[in-house]
DNA sequence: AGTCGATGAGACATTGGTGTCTCATTCACG
DNA sequence: CGTGAATGAGACACCAATGTCTCATCGACT
């Protein structure tokens, strides 16, 4: 019997991340659960959320980790961090717009503890002049939630294939559109 | 007395653009007007979201007009590009988060005649040498849009000074994160 | 001044989602 | 075979937002 409490979580992620406006009944049903059962497990749609949050962030750190980020050059790594942050990508989408509506809240600090090593990751690679020093790594680290959004939205609608998702994400970040040769 | 129809867009915009879940009253306030009097003039939030849409569709095609993409390079076409659709930014990238949650629903055609246009762009550089040919405009485009949006919100939250916005998307678009030196 | 159209204020019913509760059922465990 | 904890189904009250309506008011135009 006993709910998966973590297994909930992943399918209200998969629910949440497809249609954001899911109520609490769908999500109930997309767990395989009663409504009853899910605010027994969850205080409302808010703890729900809150939960989704922890959960994203413990996977995105569990990403960080595979990722290595202070192994080998700094775009290696980078793009290590772009192929294990994969699974997480939707969630993140999801969690990435729905932050922007909490508007006057406090945002989960552990968001900051992941930017944190996002930003040291950036600021070492120009350190050692891997990377350009004219972008900020705050703004380099928001333009890497910005690409795995559109990365994932874009698989998601079917105009980019999951196969290239890698690809064109860490390419498209490291080097730009400009062709090599012409710079 | 006579409403402004296209003013009470910019200011549902501008509020929509900061708290997107904002009621019609909300709007109606934000605005100046009564609620009956949106009412009167939008059928419903639908039918708000739907104009503001086109409002936004329309600006959208403005600034690409401006931005004239045929003329010059490429890469200077796309860094105009990016510099015109500042004004746009906000509302685009609500309405980009908000194109999400219309599941179903067919999605406004004249954003196919944006996509279509900047895919061109991109094309034009892929053909002229000037881009790199293992990026699908396509996806080209979607990482616009995603960089555009990150822009907007890290402007937004004040994690990027405006001023270093049109430099910052362009760069990172055009060049991506890796110096020059170093390929 | 008189008229007409548009607006503001507010009442009202409706709706969709939420949160709480009850009760019967089911399953694990002693 | 009991017993108890957890669940499912459903009823219920509640709330916020929506959409509609009425009526008084205001302003422009004649």
């Amino acid at each position: 019997m006993a709910v998966d409490r973590e297994r909930v979580l992943k399918d209200a992620a998969a629910l949440l991340t497809r249609k954001s406006t899911a109520s609490m009944d769908d999500i109930a049903r997309a767990a395989g659960i009663s409504r009853a059962t899910l605010h027994r497990h969850f205080a409302g749609r808010d703890a729900l959320i809150r939960a989704l949050e922890e959960l994203g962030i413990k996977d995105s750190a569990r990403a960080l980790d595979a990722a290595r980020l202070e192994e080998g050059g700094a775009d290696a790594a980078l793009r290590r961090l772009i192929g294990e942050l994969e699974p997480v990508a939707g969630v993140l989408a999801f969690l990435y717009t729905e932050n922007q509506l909490f508007e006057g809240e406090e945002i989960n600090e552990g968001w900051l503890g992941l930017d944190a090593r996002i930003h040291a990751l950036f600021r070492r690679g120009q350190e050692e002049g891997t990377f350009r020093i004219d972008l900020t790594p705050a703004w380099l680290t928001e333009a890497l939630y910005g690409l795995i959004c559109a990365g994932a939205w874009s698989v998601h609608e079917g105009r980019l294939a999951r196969a290239d998702r890698n690809h064109s994400i860490a390419e498209l970040l490291l080097g730009g559109v400009r062709r090599e040769s012409t710079r």
